[in-house]
DNA sequence: AATAACTGACTGAATGGTCAATGAAAATCT
DNA sequence: AGATTTTCATTGACCATTCAGTCAGTTATT
């Protein structure tokens, strides 16, 4: 479904943010393509047309194809980013809840559900034989893990802990992105919050002590 | 590097196995590209440029490219089918032993290696577009968390868990998921020895008494 | 008046696929 | 066993279509 180009939309807006408004509205037209196509049908027509947009005025906001693609990533990693680092920010000083608050934020619906997941595969899935790709994929998954293994160091000093701190990382982070790849198959997966319980387990199995504090 | 047509190559073969052997020389050039091109760069000329043939050539073997594109996700399948079936086979009646079993063949390095794990990504990103994709992969995807949740079933019934088993089965084979990514970046990352080791300490915390029997 | 936003027609290159022609192996027939 | 016909494997030239990107010209904003 086309977002309609209606008068509307720019009413008071100059046009910077008209710009702006425009190469949100292709970025999102780029995201509908490549999770119902598939980036390799992704095509400037095609996003054009889901824009309601002329595939020219299209080139005029980005130069080229690949610098919307390469936009259309920047938006996503910036959104999940943004996503787990507020989540953080406002929980409080304490690595167990923290842990907790980085969990749920990866279940959030903004970024976790079918449609941002498929596009987010969809480009991983392109990323090895794309170094800007894997930059900017890399650099976002490195900061989400780095910052778990911190948390779980922080943890496994203040309780007693049945996993390294390495090891529980990576089993948190696994679980996390399981349940994110269940959520493409459909409605019939996993729901938001028994995933967030489930992890929760995992995390209960792990430090035994850490609820009770 | 193209594989080069040597007469040699068809020494003692009749016409039905010289067909199966261009097919998999041709499985194994569209492999080649996909790793290195990635799936949207991925054309005819250049998988027949890299196997040495004509493109006429590679569509009197496969008769669409789509075709193609299947039977190479279906080797891949098989390949990874058989290789945990095989090890599975081969285990003690012992659901313990069996977990072991799976979670080490799953880094074979016939299976688990930066090239074959590139492609399998590629098709995993095109997957929710392409529904036949998603009925290969996700059929093998699903026999394998349901032999992975049987075990963890049974083994519950003999001692004691940390986990339910739906929940020890997501965090196990999500880890594998997260340390199968991590050989796609490179040598830096995990050794297939060390990545078994941190999988064998997760089910070690999840199941104490399961090394003692 | 100047500049930004936008359109639609256009282009050259690339892509998936077809086809007639050719050489070689297999089956069939003397 | 040798000659002949049929089938298979292979090529390279060819085709229609699609693709990303250009451009001259139009409309709206500043």
């Amino acid at each position: 479904m086309p977002t309609p180009v209606t008068e509307k939309n720019f009413a008071g807006r100059n046009r910077k943010s008209q710009s702006e408004f425009r190469k949100q509205q292709l970025i999102e037209a780029t995201m509908d393509c490549i999770d119902k196509l598939g980036i390799s049908q992704t095509t400037l027509a095609r996003i054009a047309a889901r824009a309601g947009l002329s595939q020219g005025n299209l080139l005029f906001h980005f130069q080229t194809k690949e610098a919307l693609l390469e936009q259309t990533l920047r938006f996503l990693n910036d959104e999940y980013k943004s996503n787990w680092q507020d989540a953080l920010a406002a929980a409080p000083e304490n690595p167990g809840l923290q842990l907790r608050a980085m969990i749920k934020a990866s279940f959030a619906a903004r970024i976790c559900n079918r449609k941002k997941i498929s596009v987010w595969m969809a480009f991983w899935g392109e990323s090895r034989s794309r170094p800007a790709y894997m930059r900017v994929c890399g650099a976002n998954d490195k900061a989400f893990s780095d910052r778990l293994l911190a948390l779980c160091e922080a943890i496994e000093v203040q309780t007693d802990a049945r996993l390294s701190a390495s090891t529980a990382a990576l089993s948190i982070e696994g679980m996390i992105d399981g349940l994110w790849q269940n959520f493409l198959i459909g409605p019939s997966g996993f729901k938001r919050d028994q995933a967030i319980r489930a992890v929760f387990e995992l995390v209960d199995a792990i430090y035994p002590g850490l609820t009770d504090e």
